[in-house]
DNA sequence: GAAAAACCGTACTCTGTGGTACGGTTAGGC
DNA sequence: GCCTAACCGTACCACAGAGTACGGTTTTTC
């Protein structure tokens, strides 16, 4: 016996929202995998189990299921390093351990076929690659431009735009491997990914360490 | 009447090179336009204007007509930037020659879309991206790695890995608005690309340019 | 001028698409 | 214990996809 709120969630509407979870998993699976156009919504379907009418009384097209799905991936990505990005006294740690974490997590396989997905569909929908940076990089890249910002304040960093340095650093942990991958190179050893993070902790550091 | 050579062009072959070049040019721009699963065979048809026999007389299926499609558009990104790498006395001055070409020409309508493509369907075939890489970017980063060796044995660079001082610039000029226009960024200015170039080339020089 | 290659149009097959209709069934709400 | 929303199966629609068949026409080649 439940309380008396009138906000009761009610097995009902728990079943739905399960329900509304299972298929934009699914179909997540399915647009990552295959991309917009070659997904079809009778596979998904399919795979789902239930009847195409019920899919679409969850979603009343193939494109509020698409929404739905970046909305629910994009969510994941949110917030993901604020707690890499304390101040500290050792700038080149605290870099490295920002560069090798953000490498890691970002060629992992989905994120990967995320990135994918935007990039191609971006071209036609610009809106849709709109929504997917103010949602995934963007907050990401405030994060850092403030932690920048410090460092210069604290001297640790040479004066500059910290803007600046803050895309510096993403484009040299993105354009290394994680473009490779992006044009079908084999997912890297974590070896690998360690040496390439010194290799950008030391560039970067370079770059914008403090002037000697 | 010909000269008596035995491997005269012949009227008829050369309308069919004609006739095969038309045909990449319209599916080169569907597919890049729309994508490879978004495309349609019958669509590329109509557009030539001739019959759907044709079509399939010259190209067996669409994969092929997409392979060659490819291979098309990779043919004019090789040895491109081969006569902006001379070495020089300016090293600065060089380093901004190459990456504001360079990035003019990356945020091309088609070289965009076309990388747009390639990161979509590396997925599902990675050796199409591998194909890609080894004709478009390849060699162009070999060229570079031999331009930053040759600066930095006639100590206009520091002393450092030629292949991670190329990998590095690439990955600043292509980490920034590049990266930002697949994401669905309008075009931008070419005050933009100088204004950009200008910063790359100034961490660049920053992280690899001689101790002082 | 004749053989033949290339080409065109059109109609066709077969499969799959997004999306709908509908009658029957299950299960939560009261 | 009834009501009703959610659900399932299945059959269905109109359409578009890749790819084929075929008879007739143009254009080279010899």
């Amino acid at each position: 016996m439940p309380q008396s709120a009138k906000k009761a969630p009610g097995k009902r509407e728990a079943r739905k929202i399960d329900r509304r979870e299972a298929i934009v998993e699914v179909a997540k699976r399915q647009f990552l995998d295959n991309g917009y156009a070659a997904t079809s919504m009778s596979a998904i379907a399919a795979e789902l189990g239930g009847s195409k009418a019920t899919l679409w009384s969850y979603f009343p097209s193939k494109e509020d299921l698409f929404a739905a799905v970046l909305d629910d991936a994009t969510a994941a990505y949110r917030q993901q390093f604020a707690d890499l990005l304390r101040p500290s006294k050792d700038m080149p740690s605290a870099v490295l351990q920002f560069t090798r974490s953000f490498m890691a997590k970002l060629t992992l396989p989905e994120p990967l076929r995320l990135h994918r997905l935007i990039v191609a569909e971006s071209g036609r929908n610009p809106e849709l690659g709109q929504l997917f940076f103010e949602r995934a990089p963007a907050p990401t890249l405030a994060l850092l431009r403030d932690f920048m910002a410090d460092g210069m304040a604290s001297g640790q960093l040479r004066q500059a735009d910290p803007q600046l340095a803050a895309d510096a650093l993403t484009s040299l942990c993105l354009g290394g491997m994680h473009r490779r991958i992006l044009w079908g190179a084999p997912t890297p050893s974590p070896e690998a990914v360690e040496t390439e993070a010194r290799n950008v902790t030391e560039i970067f550091m370079a770059a914008f360490g403090p002037r000697p």
